[in-house]
DNA sequence: GATGAATGAGAATTCATTCAT
DNA sequence: AATGAATGAATTCTCATTCAT
């Protein structure tokens, strides 16, 4: 390769890396106005226009990106709650004794929520209400095998209540989704106190406890 | 009372019966339908004039009852709140023990959900949904007040943790609306074994256990 | 007659008084609703259920008077055209001499249209506008004959301009309305003095004059 | 100016006039189609689909130009006394003598009128009617300044009568309204010879007549 | 790829009119 | 005669989507 060829297929590549970069910050741009309207406003309370003009673009260029407003949704969906379950099961190994894995996942969940609200009530939103397909849904909720597996492994060691996935579900994690809404609204400050508080309930809720109560 | 009166009575209560029922039937059919097709469409995607026909009704009588959209769901929502928390604390005095108490109104609730899905879907919608005006959302936890008395009471006994009303209801409650959601969705069973445990697990978050776990 | 008979067909008597009156109460609170409604809103920005209820009436009651509400809106202004050309030629006789016979008119329709503002601006608003039926407005048309009469006795006096009806009417009667408006929307005062300044001013422009001006 | 650079400047505004054409043609074709259709049948009863499908676009469409119906009615009756003061004032000096200014400045008045009938009508409807906002009728006022200016010049030099404006434009000018009125409904003709007494009578009502009549 | 003007179907709401009482 | 609840057609306005530039 000659220094001409070398510089033209340099310049390509910036080239490319720049289109791609360009396309990218657009497509964060969307996600994020996305997010931020769609949980002060409802989905369907929230035009395509408003989502442009938040993300700086023309309305005619979201559908470069999606097919219509139900693949946008869907796709930010998908796209968050892929980040949060990245973020929640970093360094998740299962060699770790299963409670102290639970207080490590269960605390990224608190802290990765507390971070990023809109996020954690974007998801909320979503989850509660009708408006992602059931297809996206259903893909949304296997990213969280490893706290199933997590969970199983306490089952077996006799640790954690013999409950469906659902349940444990519901009583380990969703009620976090409840305290972000109401921080978010009602000034309840969640300190770090709280914080730790919540968490003992969570996971006495979970465990098998020795003693009858 | 004679059988006279006893006539004039009755004839009385029908009349008013038939003079309530004519507003009354349509108001009725008017919050059921407005339930049923927010909760499978959600509230923006549900056109008034779907809500109309649903109720039998055409669409401008509508504006007879309620002053516009929001308004609708604003009533509706506070009429189901109100229903809802006129159901689970029936019977409630707070002369029984905490624990019992909270057994008491935890299972009516769980059966007023599973009794009333629709009802409890839609309000597990308003409540994790901006839909509902801020004002008609604190006039809808005002009725949860003996709920919060009965905590009080039992921390005072030394019975319940020492979390503010938000985190305990997140743990005690609010689970339950995530299991009715699943169950809605997934086929998920709540038998009543699940339901049982699905008590321990609330029960256990909240109470005070006396061993270090 | 006995006085049975008497007592009875004066009963009838004041019963269909009584009646008459009722039915006559009830139309003219429903031609003033409908003139009040009108100068504020327009013909068509006036819901009959509004005018129904400035009447102090059930809207289906208008349709026991009128055919509908074109037929109101054409009989109302018949009636205000006839009230108003009633007063304006009250006394009127045609030996007067022609200046001081078109002076007492010109007078009496300053006058009436000061004193009955709202009916002025009713007629004002309907000769601008096309909501009255080419019917009705030509029959209000004729109730000014007099008038016309009086110029034609003027022109063959030579003392009006030989000008057609419509334009003396425009220069001898329309610019009042325009005063009238004004007076009710910017607060410009129509003193005597300035009225018999607009008096003057009519004259002069329908008067033939002697010399070149 | 060479050939080169007139070639340049040409094909500039060519470019221009194509650029200003797109959205003015719509403008234009917009404005023409409320004139036309408030004129026949009032403001209120003009839908906008209809005025859409007049000016030969989507009822839309018209939102992008106008915020809503009041905006575009405002609007249209800014535009259309804006461009009638403009022509009936074309060529005013204040050297020129008053009467003979006057006279100018009526017959172009007059000739604008019956040239364009069409916004004439458009005007008087809107001035005699409470579609149109408080402060675009005043905006509107303010363009006829020349015409109070002149008026001015003639009360201090004697020759005009020493009355407000609005008597002195009741007299002067409104009368014009009322034949422009009366010519569209019943083929009333104003020839020039009529044309010339109209004027004769505005000026007649409006000058100091030296001798007592 | 990117734009944003234009579209037109569809939404909320109003209101003239009817009709059972 | 009088009512006023009910109707549903019609109106204003919005917004997802397209397409010429």
């Amino acid at each position: 390769m000659n220094v001409h060829s070398f510089l033209l297929s340099l310049s390509y590549q910036i080239k490319h890396m720049v289109a791609l970069s360009k396309s990218d910050i657009k497509r964060n741009a969307l996600i994020n106005a996305t997010i931020k309207l769609v949980i002060s406003n409802g989905f369907h309370a929230t035009p395509m226009s408003k989502i442009a003009k938040e993300a700086c673009i023309s309305p005619g260029t979201i559908y470069l990106y999606y097919k219509n407003k139900q693949d946008l949704i869907n796709n930010v969906y998908l796209h968050v709650k892929q980040k949060f379950t990245q973020a929640i099961f970093q360094n998740y190994t299962n060699n770790t004794p299963v409670e102290e894995s639970f207080k490590i996942i269960w605390y990224q969940i608190a802290d990765y929520r507390l971070k990023e609200v809109a996020e954690a009530l974007f998801l909320s939103h979503c989850d509660n209400t009708p408006i992602i397909d059931d297809e996206s849904r259903k893909e949304g909720i296997k990213h969280l095998q490893p706290l199933l597996d997590l969970w199983e492994r306490g089952q077996i060691d006799g640790i954690i209540k013999k409950a469906c996935p659902y349940v444990l579900y519901a009583y380990a994690v969703y009620p976090l989704a409840f305290l972000i809404n109401a921080k978010q609204r009602d000034d309840y400050e969640l300190t770090d106190e709280s914080k730790e508080q919540a968490f003992k309930m969570a996971w006495d809720s979970i465990k098998i406890t020795e003693h009858k109560s």
